[in-house]
DNA sequence: TCAATATTTTAGATAAGACTAAAAATATAT
DNA sequence: ATATATTTTTAGTCTTATCTAAAATATTGA
């Protein structure tokens, strides 16, 4: 059993090492964290006493296979908790991040997976996320940016990049979920901006938009 | 917005003035916190100085008013949580405290709201509690305890006064829930242990047993 | 009443987790 | 190559919530 503090480590450092795919450093954790490099420091050295994580002076971190499961339970808790808020609670998918913060941390596996049924198994969370099973595996999605896709190509949207309230309200303004078809019609080859068909309806996008949103080849 | 530690302070204070209707003595608050009277004394002075609570040395503590509301409020989410675990998750009504005890603590008043009309506005939590609405307010039940009735009257279980899991699990192998009807058939006046029809079947009850379980009186 | 007992408070210590400031190690640039 | 800048660690402090031991107050019973 992990302290509040110690699990939010867990899950910072392993998602850091996921887009860095190198070991962590301090600074890059205090960042996330909104801490300090000292703070992250003592914090670091305890998470190695417990074998959960690797730790060399200056040289930054990288989680052991049980530091990464502990990490992966949250997470699939963490995602499964959103799924409930939205489809159960009626969220908004822009309302449910901090409140699954807190829920992430309950203690009871039977709970988690008694949610997991009761949610109908749900394989990605409501921002195209894809949700652990209780063993830790992750299902990975072939997924393109959108900003990558070519006119008359068109893209099923299965997550975004960035999860900040503003764009996921922006998107939400527009009719663009998880399931939205997006239909490329033409793009600026000068900025890369695209104008793309979603709901009948046509949409100009920036490039900066088009590349915070993830989508699977539909042809 | 209160600490773990103040809310879990709150709720118990709440309980023990609720049972004793006087001032809540430090020693009571340690039992039931399993702590020491010092710490008690420490919490006891941070709650006072919060206005959460009145407090003289050596003569116990009473809760204001917005300290009433702030415990109930924690004392809402916790049976609403339960109802959910039991209702939606299917878990037996012995099970739920534990998990209760953690998830009364998420904060968001947004959330309980919609917990609430998810579950239906439940009125009573699993072992027959009331759920304070999001005023405060509870709606009290005239209830009786099972060992006062006389034979031939039949009550309705409304609820226990211990929920110890041995407790919870005897009464569920024996097919008494919240909603089950009692009948009295014979009461021993040597000791006062019973004889009561649950679903068509007999059952013996020790007088113990029957004055831990509340019934409303049907006839 | 007043001595014995019980309860409550105070004083001082500890552990977790955060912080600041300074020192040490590493990286960068001329 | 070495001076400068950046990153990381160390040392020491703070807050919250505990604890133990001792002192202060209240209660009880002969």
């Amino acid at each position: 059993m992990y302290s509040l503090s110690e699990e939010n480590y867990l899950k910072a450092i392993y998602h850091l090492q996921q887009s860095s795919k190198a070991e962590v450093s301090t600074n890059a954790i205090a960042k996330r964290m909104q801490t300090k490099a000292s703070s992250v420091t003592d914090m670091v050295k305890k998470l190695a006493d417990k074998q959960l994580l690797k730790y060399e002076k200056y040289k930054g971190v990288s989680l052991t296979e049980p530091g990464s499961q502990t990490a992966l339970k949250i997470i699939r808790k963490h995602r499964l908790w959103e799924v409930f808020l939205v489809d159960k609670l009626r969220f908004q998918w822009h309302e449910v991040h901090e409140l699954a913060e807190q829920l992430e941390h309950i203690q009871s596996p039977e709970l988690v997976d008694r949610l997991d049924d009761f949610l109908g198994n749900p394989e990605y969370d409501p921002h195209g996320d894809p949700i652990p099973d209780s063993e830790g595996n992750i299902k990975k999605r072939h997924k393109k940016l959108l900003g990558q896709l070519q006119p008359e190509q068109t893209g099923l949207c299965v997550g975004v990049k960035s999860a900040s309230d503003e764009f996921l309200q922006y998107l939400s303004r527009n009719n663009i979920g998880i399931g939205s078809k997006l239909n490329v019609l033409e793009t600026e080859t000068f900025n890369g901006a695209m104008t793309v068909e979603v709901q009948g309806q046509s949409l100009f996008l920036t490039r900066e938009i088009a590349d915070s949103i993830y989508v699977t080849l539909l042809e």
